[in-house]
DNA sequence: ATGAAAGCGCTAACAT
DNA sequence: ATGTTAGCGCTTTCAT
C-alpha cells in the first residue's frame, strides 16, 4: 500500500477500496498518526489560518470577540494567529509580517483607528482583509460598519423619557474616528427629539476610567449640573460611577449614567450599568464570515463587501426618573 | 546565485559575499519577499508554535494571561495556537488533536482541573508540557505550583487585625483542586493565628458570581453573622458585594469582603476590592519560561520540573475594622 | 482501484 | 564562497 493510497483514504477520495481505508484507519489508531498540517499547508497553499489583530487582550472590549472567533474558526477548521498590537505601530507593523510568513488566508483587524499604510503589505497580496469603521472600499476588503446612531437614540430617548433635561455627554479621544461618530450620533438624537444640545454638557474623555472620573468631575462642577451622563464606552461609565463613589452622589437616583460597548464588567457593577450594546459576540461572527465569503468568493468584488451591525440599548439599573423634574411636574415619587 | 546561497544570505550564515547579501536583501525589499514558515517548519522540524489552552476567555482571569504569554513568544520568534475549551473534554480533545496537527513544540494547559487523559497523545509525542496545580511528575512536563497559603495567610491576619473575630470563608466547587487547596489554605491560616474555624462560617460557592450571591446570602441568615468573607476567587466576592448592595449592606463599614485572583476587575469595583493577588502574568511568564527551557534541553529531567508562584494580599477598600469589636474595646469610631 | 513520481518552499549536506 | 542535490510530509497528476 503506497502512500498515496493513505493519503487518499484520509482524505476520503470514493475510489479507495473501503477494505483498504479499514486497514488505513485502524493503522492510524494503532500508531497514533496525525497528519502534519504545514505539509498539507505546503502542497494544497492553503493554511487555514486567519490572523486576528487585537489592541489588547487586557481591554475588556475584546476577548469576547477572541472567544467568539476563535470559536467559529474551529468550527470551520481554521486555526487563528492572534496578535495584539496594544496600538504599537511598530508591534501592528510585526504582527502582519509573521502572518503573511504564516501565509495566512484572511485578516481580522479588530483595532479601533488606524487602517494603516502598515498593512499595504497584505494589501499586495490580496490578503482577505476585514475592518471595523475604518477600511477603505476595495477588493478583497470587508467593512463591518457599526450603526452608533439606532442605539445612542434610544439611549437619549430612555433619559428623556425619564425626564432628564441636562443631558451630558462624555466622549472618547477626539483623534479616534469611533469615537467622533458616537458623539455625532449623540447629538443627531438630541436634535431628534427637538433639543438643543448644550456645549457645556459635551466634555471629553479619553476611553479609561480615569477620563470618565475626571470628565465626571468637571460636570460636576459646573453651575447647572447635569442629571444623566452618557458616556463614549464603559470605562468611562465605570469612572463616571467611581467618580460618584467617591463624592457620594447616589446612581440612580441622584444621577442617571449609560455607557456604550456593553462589555460584561457592565453587568458586575453597582449598579449593573444601562448600557448601549455592541454585540461582540455579533462583531466577530460577521467579520468571520466576511472572511470566509471572500476567500471562497473566485472573484473579488471591485468595491469589497460591507455589513452593519446595528446597536441597542440594554436597560439596567444606573438609570432612573429625574427627581428634580419628576417633582416639578407634580408626580408623586418615593423617597 | 541560486537558491541555496539566497536562503544563506537570509539566514545570515557568514560565509557568504558581502556583495550578494547585499544585492538579496534588496530584492527582497523589491519584490516583497517572506519566507514560508511552513516550509521551514517542515524542513527544520521545528514549527515554533506553543499551544495555549485555556478554560475561557470570557473569564476574567485568563486575558492578562493569554495577553503576556502572546507577548514574550512573540519576542522569542514563537507563535501561539489559542484554544479555549469551555471545560469541555470534548473540545479539549480537539484542541488537542489540532496542536498535533500544527506540530506545537509545547503546551501550557492553563485550565483549572482536568489533568486528563486526552493528554495521553501530547506525552506520548513528548511534547513538553505545562500545567497549573495538576501535573504529574514525569520528564517533559513541567508544574506551576500555587502557593496558595502565603497569600491566604496575609488576608487572614489583614481581617483578624482589623478585630474581625467571626470570619467567613466562601469555597469554590469542592470538585476543584485549586479551589480544595484555597479552602484548606484558609483553614491553616486561622489555625495559625490560634483559633479554631466555625464550620458554620464554610459555605460553598462556585466560583461564579450567582454563586457568590446565595452563599452571601447564607450567611447573612445566620443568628451570629460573620463581619468579614474571605471568597475563593474574585467573582465570589463580586457576588457577595452585590448581595450586601441589594440588602443595603455597606462595604467595608458593616462587613469587609477580600477576594482572591486579583482579575482586573477587582480594582473598578466600587469599592475597590481587597484581595489576594495571584499574578497571572507572572504565571504567563513562568508557564513560557517552563516550556522554553524544557525546549532547549536535549535530556529531560525525569522527574519534570516545578515552578512556585506566591500569592500576596492586595489591600484596597473593602476591608475595614470591624465596628462592633472595635467599639467593645473601646476604640472609638467615627461613624 | 492503486502505485510511481513530481513538486509545494525551504534548508543542509555535499561537491566544487 | 557558491551551486547542486536531496528530502522534510504530504497531495496530485499520470500511468497502469
Amino acid at each position: 500500500m503506497s502512500t498515496a493510497t493513505v493519503s487518499r483514504a484520509i482524505n476520503r477520495v470514493p475510489t479507495v477500496n473501503p477494505k483498504l481505508v479499514q486497514r488505513v484507519w485502524r493503522a492510524i489508531k494503532e500508531l497514533g498518526y496525525y497528519p502534519n498540517t504545514q505539509a498539507r499547508a505546503l502542497v494544497s497553499g492553503r493554511s487555514r489560518i486567519f490572523g486576528l489583530i487585537v489592541s489588547e487582550l487586557t481591554n475588556p472590549f475584546f476577548p469576547e470577540i477572541v472567544q467568539v472567533f476563535e470559536t467559529i474558526a474551529v468550527r470551520h477548521h481554521y486555526e487563528i494567529l492572534l496578535t495584539s498590537t496594544m496600538n504599537d505601530p511598530e508591534q501592528m507593523e510585526s504582527s502582519v509580517r509573521r502572518m503573511i510568513e504564516r501565509q495566512v488566508e484572511g485578516v481580522a483587524v479588530m483595532t479601533f483607528g488606524m487602517e494603516d499604510a502598515v498593512l499595504e503589505d497584505l494589501k499586495l497580496r490580496q490578503v482577505p482583509l476585514v475592518f471595523v469603521d475604518v477600511g477603505p472600499r476595495r477588493p478583497r476588503v470587508s467593512n463591518l460598519r457599526i450603526d452608533y446612531l439606532s442605539g445612542i437614540r434610544q439611549a437619549v430617548q430612555h433619559v428623556a423619557a425619564l425626564r432628564h433635561e441636562r443631558i451630558a455627554f462624555i466622549t472618547g479621544p477626539h483623534t479616534l474616528k469611533s469615537a467622533m461618530a458616537r458623539k455625532q450620533a449623540f447629538l443627531k438624537a438630541i436634535h431628534e427629539i427637538g433639543r438643543d444640545p448644550d456645549m457645556e454638557l459635551i466634555v471629553e474623555g479619553n476611553h479609561t476610567m480615569e477620563g470618565g472620573r475626571l470628565a465626571c468631575g468637571h460636570l460636576l462642577a459646573l453651575a447647572k449640573k447635569p442629571t444623566a451622563i452618557l458616556c463614549s464606552n464603559d470605562m468611562t461609565a465605570i469612572g463616571v460611577m467611581r467618580r460618584c463613589y467617591e463624592d457620594g452622589i447616589a446612581i440612580p437616583r441622584d444621577l442617571s449614567v449609560v455607557g456604550f460597548d456593553d462589555i460584561r464588567l457592565a453587568q458586575f457593577m453597582l449598579p449593573p450599568l444601562t448600557t448601549v450594546q455592541m454585540s461582540q459576540a455579533e462583531l466577530a461572527r460577521l467579520a468571520f464570515d466576511a472572511l470566509l465569503a471572500e476567500v471562497e468568493r473566485e472573484e473579488p468584488l471591485p468595491e469589497g463587501s460591507e455589513y452593519v451591525l446595528k446597536t441597542a440599548l440594554i436597560e439596567r439599573e444606573s438609570t432612573a426618573i429625574c427627581r428634580s423634574n419628576a417633582a416639578a411636574s407634580g408626580n408623586a415619587r418615593k423617597e
